[in-house]
DNA sequence: ATAGGTCCCGTACCATGGTACGGAGTCAAG
DNA sequence: CTTGACTCCGTACCATGGTACGGGACCTAT
Protein backbone atom coordinates (compact mmCIF):
# COMPACT_ATOMS: atom_id res chain seq x y z
CA UNK A 1 0.00 0.00 0.00
CA UNK A 2 2.30 3.15 -1.67
CA UNK A 3 -0.30 5.96 -0.04
CA UNK A 4 2.10 8.91 -0.53
CA UNK A 5 3.34 9.47 -4.58
CA UNK A 6 4.37 12.76 -3.74
CA UNK A 7 1.99 16.09 -3.96
CA UNK A 8 3.88 18.18 -6.41
CA UNK A 9 2.61 17.22 -9.35
CA UNK A 10 0.78 19.42 -11.77
CA UNK A 11 1.69 22.97 -11.99
CA UNK A 12 0.18 24.88 -9.62
CA UNK A 13 -1.03 22.56 -7.46
CA UNK A 14 1.31 22.73 -4.48
CA UNK A 15 1.24 25.76 -2.71
CA UNK A 16 -1.54 28.04 -2.17
CA UNK A 17 -3.38 25.94 1.41
CA UNK A 18 -6.72 26.05 -0.80
CA UNK A 19 -5.75 25.93 -4.32
CA UNK A 20 -7.17 23.13 -6.57
CA UNK A 21 -5.74 19.65 -5.80
CA UNK A 22 -5.39 16.55 -8.28
CA UNK A 23 -6.28 13.36 -6.89
CA UNK A 24 -3.17 12.56 -5.93
CA UNK A 25 -2.80 15.27 -3.53
CA UNK A 26 -6.41 14.33 -2.41
CA UNK A 27 -5.38 10.80 -1.55
CA UNK A 28 -1.87 12.32 0.35
CA UNK A 29 -4.26 14.45 2.17
CA UNK A 30 -6.56 12.01 3.21
CA UNK A 31 -4.09 9.30 4.20
CA UNK A 32 -5.43 7.30 1.39
CA UNK A 33 -4.73 5.83 -1.91
CA UNK A 34 -5.22 7.24 -5.49
CA UNK A 35 -7.75 4.11 -6.20
CA UNK A 36 -9.77 4.63 -3.00
CA UNK A 37 -10.17 8.07 -4.28
CA UNK A 38 -11.87 6.84 -7.41
CA UNK A 39 -13.62 4.05 -5.38
CA UNK A 40 -15.53 6.41 -3.19
CA UNK A 41 -16.35 8.43 -6.30
CA UNK A 42 -18.15 5.99 -7.91
CA UNK A 43 -19.76 4.41 -4.64
CA UNK A 44 -21.02 8.42 -4.63
CA UNK A 45 -19.12 9.61 -1.57
CA UNK A 46 -16.93 12.23 -2.66
CA UNK A 47 -19.29 14.09 -5.64
CA UNK A 48 -17.99 14.43 -9.51
CA UNK A 49 -15.37 17.10 -9.62
CA UNK A 50 -14.88 19.80 -11.50
CA UNK A 51 -12.67 19.15 -14.77
CA UNK A 52 -9.91 21.32 -16.28
CA UNK A 53 -8.43 19.22 -19.32
CA UNK A 54 -9.48 16.01 -18.56
CA UNK A 55 -8.01 16.05 -14.69
CA UNK A 56 -10.03 16.15 -11.91
CA UNK A 57 -9.50 18.85 -9.52
CA UNK A 58 -10.91 18.74 -5.67
CA UNK A 59 -10.53 21.51 -2.75
CA UNK A 60 -10.16 21.74 0.51
CA UNK A 61 -14.16 20.60 0.76
CA UNK A 62 -13.61 17.12 -0.60
CA UNK A 63 -10.64 16.92 2.14
CA UNK A 64 -13.14 17.56 4.75
CA UNK A 65 -15.30 14.53 3.29
CA UNK A 66 -12.39 12.13 3.30
CA UNK A 67 -11.32 12.82 6.45
CA UNK A 68 -15.07 12.30 7.61
CA UNK A 69 -15.74 9.01 5.38
CA UNK A 70 -12.61 8.00 7.70
CA UNK A 71 -13.91 8.85 10.98
CA UNK A 72 -17.11 7.51 10.24
CA UNK A 73 -15.17 4.43 9.01
CA UNK A 74 -13.96 4.14 12.75
CA UNK A 75 -17.67 4.68 13.93
CA UNK A 76 -18.55 1.48 12.55
CA UNK A 77 -20.75 3.16 9.98
CA UNK A 78 -20.90 0.92 6.40
CA UNK A 79 -19.62 3.44 3.07
CA UNK A 80 -23.34 3.31 2.02
CA UNK A 81 -24.47 5.00 5.21
CA UNK A 82 -21.72 7.23 5.13
CA UNK A 83 -22.56 8.21 1.90
CA UNK A 84 -25.96 8.80 3.15
CA UNK A 85 -24.60 11.05 5.75
CA UNK A 86 -23.02 13.03 3.38
CA UNK A 87 -26.19 13.70 1.44
CA UNK A 88 -28.37 14.36 4.56
CA UNK A 89 -25.25 17.12 5.30
CA UNK A 90 -26.45 19.20 2.42
CA UNK A 91 -29.93 18.73 3.03
CA UNK A 92 -32.16 19.61 6.48
CA UNK A 93 -33.68 16.18 7.12
CA UNK A 94 -32.39 16.49 10.72
CA UNK A 95 -34.40 13.48 11.98
CA UNK A 96 -32.80 10.58 9.74
CA UNK A 97 -29.22 12.17 11.08
CA UNK A 98 -30.30 12.01 14.56
CA UNK A 99 -31.82 8.43 14.20
CA UNK A 100 -28.73 7.45 12.40
CA UNK A 101 -26.41 8.60 14.62
CA UNK A 102 -28.60 7.43 17.97
CA UNK A 103 -28.78 3.90 16.14
CA UNK A 104 -24.61 3.75 15.79
CA UNK A 105 -24.50 5.28 19.35
CA UNK A 106 -26.31 2.27 20.61
CA UNK A 107 -24.61 0.00 18.18
CA UNK A 108 -21.21 1.19 19.52
CA UNK A 109 -22.28 1.01 23.33
CA UNK A 110 -22.96 -2.65 22.94
CA UNK A 111 -20.00 -3.29 20.77
CA UNK A 112 -17.53 -1.53 23.65
CA UNK A 113 -19.04 -3.52 26.11
CA UNK A 114 -18.37 -6.60 24.07
CA UNK A 115 -14.82 -5.64 23.40
CA UNK A 116 -13.78 -4.84 26.87
CA UNK A 117 -15.44 -8.21 27.92
CA UNK A 118 -13.26 -9.64 25.37
CA UNK A 119 -10.20 -7.87 26.64
CA UNK A 120 -10.74 -8.77 30.45
CA UNK A 121 -10.96 -12.41 29.12
CA UNK A 122 -7.71 -12.17 27.30
CA UNK A 123 -6.17 -10.11 30.06
CA UNK A 124 -6.43 -13.16 32.21
CA UNK A 125 -5.71 -15.88 29.90
CA UNK A 126 -2.40 -13.76 29.48
CA UNK A 127 -1.66 -14.31 33.12
CA UNK A 128 -3.31 -17.66 33.62
CA UNK A 129 -0.98 -18.31 30.77
CA UNK A 130 2.33 -16.93 32.61
CA UNK A 131 6.07 -18.23 31.98
CA UNK A 132 5.67 -19.66 35.61
CA UNK A 133 2.62 -22.34 35.47
CA UNK A 134 2.55 -25.73 34.38
CA UNK A 135 0.29 -27.59 31.61
CA UNK A 136 -1.60 -25.76 28.66
CA UNK A 137 -2.78 -22.49 28.58
CA UNK A 138 -6.53 -22.91 29.20
CA UNK A 139 -7.61 -21.04 25.55
CA UNK A 140 -10.77 -22.94 25.01
CA UNK A 141 -11.96 -21.61 27.86
CA UNK A 142 -10.78 -18.36 28.48
CA UNK A 143 -13.92 -16.51 27.60
CA UNK A 144 -16.04 -18.57 29.73
CA UNK A 145 -16.63 -16.22 33.26
CA UNK B 1 -30.32 -17.21 7.71
CA UNK B 2 -32.41 -20.28 8.86
CA UNK B 3 -30.74 -21.51 12.15
CA UNK B 4 -32.97 -23.78 13.89
CA UNK B 5 -33.61 -26.99 11.74
CA UNK B 6 -35.17 -29.15 14.68
CA UNK B 7 -32.65 -30.96 16.95
CA UNK B 8 -33.98 -34.68 16.45
CA UNK B 9 -33.05 -36.22 13.34
CA UNK B 10 -31.57 -38.89 13.96
CA UNK B 11 -31.96 -41.76 15.54
CA UNK B 12 -30.20 -41.74 19.29
CA UNK B 13 -29.47 -38.63 18.95
CA UNK B 14 -31.35 -36.15 20.59
CA UNK B 15 -31.72 -36.98 24.24
CA UNK B 16 -28.47 -37.86 26.77
CA UNK B 17 -27.02 -34.88 26.97
CA UNK B 18 -23.89 -36.43 26.13
CA UNK B 19 -24.41 -38.32 22.52
CA UNK B 20 -23.26 -37.90 19.75
CA UNK B 21 -24.35 -35.10 17.26
CA UNK B 22 -25.63 -34.63 13.97
CA UNK B 23 -24.10 -31.80 12.00
CA UNK B 24 -27.52 -29.55 12.56
CA UNK B 25 -27.69 -30.56 16.07
CA UNK B 26 -24.42 -29.20 16.39
CA UNK B 27 -25.34 -25.99 14.27
CA UNK B 28 -28.21 -25.06 16.78
CA UNK B 29 -26.23 -25.80 19.87
CA UNK B 30 -24.00 -22.97 18.80
CA UNK B 31 -26.04 -21.00 16.83
CA UNK B 32 -24.67 -21.04 14.12
CA UNK B 33 -26.02 -22.68 10.54
CA UNK B 34 -25.08 -26.08 9.35
CA UNK B 35 -23.13 -24.39 6.14
CA UNK B 36 -20.84 -22.60 8.68
CA UNK B 37 -20.17 -25.50 10.41
CA UNK B 38 -18.85 -27.19 7.48
CA UNK B 39 -16.89 -23.83 6.67
CA UNK B 40 -15.23 -23.85 9.34
CA UNK B 41 -14.65 -27.70 9.12
CA UNK B 42 -12.86 -26.71 5.92
CA UNK B 43 -10.53 -24.46 7.34
CA UNK B 44 -9.17 -26.58 9.88
CA UNK B 45 -11.04 -25.22 13.16
CA UNK B 46 -13.38 -27.72 13.85
CA UNK B 47 -11.33 -31.26 13.08
CA UNK B 48 -12.71 -33.93 11.02
CA UNK B 49 -15.52 -35.50 13.37
CA UNK B 50 -15.68 -39.28 13.48
CA UNK B 51 -18.19 -41.09 10.63
CA UNK B 52 -20.98 -43.57 11.40
CA UNK B 53 -22.30 -44.63 8.04
CA UNK B 54 -20.86 -41.81 6.48
CA UNK B 55 -22.74 -39.26 8.80
CA UNK B 56 -20.79 -37.28 11.02
CA UNK B 57 -20.78 -37.12 14.74
CA UNK B 58 -20.04 -34.51 17.04
CA UNK B 59 -19.86 -34.39 20.92
CA UNK B 60 -19.74 -31.58 23.31
CA UNK B 61 -15.61 -31.12 22.51
CA UNK B 62 -16.83 -29.74 19.92
CA UNK B 63 -19.41 -27.71 20.85
CA UNK B 64 -16.94 -26.00 23.75
CA UNK B 65 -15.04 -25.20 20.23
CA UNK B 66 -17.86 -23.98 18.41
CA UNK B 67 -18.41 -21.18 21.54
CA UNK B 68 -15.00 -20.34 21.81
CA UNK B 69 -15.04 -19.60 18.28
CA UNK B 70 -17.76 -17.60 18.31
CA UNK B 71 -16.49 -15.39 21.39
CA UNK B 72 -12.91 -15.35 19.95
CA UNK B 73 -14.14 -13.86 16.41
CA UNK B 74 -16.08 -11.00 19.50
CA UNK B 75 -12.80 -10.20 20.48
CA UNK B 76 -11.53 -9.47 17.03
CA UNK B 77 -9.61 -12.78 16.55
CA UNK B 78 -9.97 -13.52 12.52
CA UNK B 79 -10.43 -16.94 12.19
CA UNK B 80 -7.04 -17.92 10.99
CA UNK B 81 -5.85 -16.61 14.24
CA UNK B 82 -8.53 -18.58 16.10
CA UNK B 83 -6.98 -21.94 14.39
CA UNK B 84 -4.03 -21.51 15.87
CA UNK B 85 -5.27 -21.13 18.74
CA UNK B 86 -7.08 -24.13 18.79
CA UNK B 87 -4.27 -25.69 17.67
CA UNK B 88 -2.04 -24.27 20.47
CA UNK B 89 -5.16 -25.00 23.26
CA UNK B 90 -4.06 -28.92 22.17
CA UNK B 91 -0.38 -28.42 22.47
CA UNK B 92 2.25 -26.53 25.43
CA UNK B 93 4.19 -23.94 23.66
CA UNK B 94 2.50 -21.02 26.12
CA UNK B 95 4.33 -18.36 25.13
CA UNK B 96 2.66 -18.25 21.66
CA UNK B 97 -0.62 -18.25 23.37
CA UNK B 98 0.45 -15.36 25.23
CA UNK B 99 2.26 -13.68 23.02
CA UNK B 100 -1.27 -13.57 20.75
CA UNK B 101 -3.01 -12.77 23.88
CA UNK B 102 -1.47 -10.01 24.72
CA UNK B 103 -1.50 -8.62 21.02
CA UNK B 104 -5.02 -8.76 21.03
CA UNK B 105 -5.54 -7.37 24.32
CA UNK B 106 -3.77 -4.26 23.23
CA UNK B 107 -5.63 -4.06 19.83
CA UNK B 108 -8.81 -3.97 21.90
CA UNK B 109 -7.46 -1.34 24.24
CA UNK B 110 -7.12 1.10 21.17
CA UNK B 111 -10.17 0.21 19.40
CA UNK B 112 -12.17 0.41 22.45
CA UNK B 113 -10.62 3.83 22.97
CA UNK B 114 -11.13 4.65 19.31
CA UNK B 115 -14.94 3.92 19.70
CA UNK B 116 -15.37 5.68 22.61
CA UNK B 117 -14.63 8.21 20.85
CA UNK B 118 -16.63 8.24 17.93
CA UNK B 119 -19.53 7.32 20.51
CA UNK B 120 -19.04 10.60 22.19
CA UNK B 121 -18.61 12.17 19.00
CA UNK B 122 -22.07 11.14 17.81
CA UNK B 123 -23.95 11.41 20.99
CA UNK B 124 -22.97 14.90 20.37
CA UNK B 125 -23.81 15.19 17.07
CA UNK B 126 -27.42 13.40 17.84
CA UNK B 127 -27.87 16.30 20.34
CA UNK B 128 -26.50 19.16 18.08
CA UNK B 129 -28.91 18.07 16.10
CA UNK B 130 -32.23 18.16 18.08
CA UNK B 131 -35.60 18.79 17.03
CA UNK B 132 -35.83 22.57 18.41
CA UNK B 133 -32.05 24.02 16.56
CA UNK B 134 -32.10 25.54 13.22
CA UNK B 135 -30.30 24.99 10.21
CA UNK B 136 -28.53 21.67 8.88
CA UNK B 137 -27.18 19.15 11.25
CA UNK B 138 -23.13 19.76 11.39
CA UNK B 139 -22.38 16.54 10.16
CA UNK B 140 -18.85 16.78 8.45
CA UNK B 141 -17.65 18.71 11.27
CA UNK B 142 -18.92 15.91 13.86
CA UNK B 143 -15.78 14.21 14.32
CA UNK B 144 -13.98 17.60 14.76
CA UNK B 145 -13.27 17.49 18.55
C1' DA C 1 13.73 13.66 -27.10
C1' DT C 2 13.23 10.54 -23.65
C1' DA C 3 12.35 8.98 -19.03
C1' DG C 4 9.77 9.47 -14.84
C1' DG C 5 5.84 10.64 -12.62
C1' DT C 6 1.08 11.51 -12.77
C1' DC C 7 -3.23 11.46 -14.84
C1' DC C 8 -7.29 9.07 -17.41
C1' DC C 9 -10.44 4.80 -17.99
C1' DG C 10 -12.45 0.22 -17.56
C1' DT C 11 -12.20 -4.14 -15.80
C1' DA C 12 -10.42 -7.75 -13.00
C1' DC C 13 -8.91 -9.36 -8.91
C1' DC C 14 -8.27 -9.89 -3.70
C1' DA C 15 -9.40 -11.23 1.39
C1' DT C 16 -12.75 -12.28 4.80
C1' DG C 17 -16.56 -14.81 6.40
C1' DG C 18 -19.86 -16.94 5.14
C1' DT C 19 -24.40 -18.57 2.22
C1' DA C 20 -26.72 -20.98 -1.47
C1' DC C 21 -27.45 -24.65 -4.95
C1' DG C 22 -28.13 -29.00 -6.96
C1' DG C 23 -28.15 -33.78 -6.94
C1' DA C 24 -28.09 -37.91 -4.28
C1' DG C 25 -28.61 -40.95 -0.10
C1' DT C 26 -30.90 -42.45 4.35
C1' DC C 27 -34.33 -42.87 7.78
C1' DA C 28 -38.89 -42.71 10.40
C1' DA C 29 -43.50 -41.71 10.26
C1' DG C 30 -47.87 -41.53 7.99
C1' DC D 1 -43.97 -46.62 -0.26
C1' DT D 2 -44.06 -41.85 -0.49
C1' DT D 3 -43.02 -37.66 1.85
C1' DG D 4 -40.35 -34.80 4.77
C1' DA D 5 -36.38 -33.82 7.24
C1' DC D 6 -32.19 -34.57 7.57
C1' DT D 7 -27.40 -36.04 5.73
C1' DC D 8 -23.56 -36.04 2.11
C1' DC D 9 -20.48 -33.56 -1.49
C1' DG D 10 -18.46 -30.06 -4.53
C1' DT D 11 -18.78 -25.75 -6.46
C1' DA D 12 -20.60 -21.28 -7.08
C1' DC D 13 -22.05 -17.16 -5.34
C1' DC D 14 -22.54 -13.07 -2.08
C1' DA D 15 -21.25 -8.46 0.43
C1' DT D 16 -17.82 -5.31 1.92
C1' DG D 17 -14.03 -2.47 1.07
C1' DG D 18 -10.80 -1.94 -1.42
C1' DT D 19 -6.34 -2.99 -4.73
C1' DA D 20 -4.15 -4.06 -9.07
C1' DC D 21 -3.50 -4.07 -14.11
C1' DG D 22 -2.98 -2.56 -18.72
C1' DG D 23 -2.98 0.80 -22.12
C1' DG D 24 -2.84 5.52 -23.40
C1' DA D 25 -2.02 10.67 -22.55
C1' DC D 26 0.47 14.58 -20.76
C1' DC D 27 3.96 17.49 -18.19
C1' DT D 28 8.55 18.40 -16.33
C1' DA D 29 13.05 17.85 -15.82
C1' DT D 30 17.44 15.81 -17.68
Amino acid sequence: MVRSQGTKSLPGAELAAAGPLTIGALAAAGGVGVETIRFYQRRGLLGTPTREGGIRHYGQEDVRRLRFIRQAQAAGFTLEEIRELLDLDAGEDRSRARELARARVGALDAKIAELQRARDALRRLASECAEGSTGPCPILTSFDV
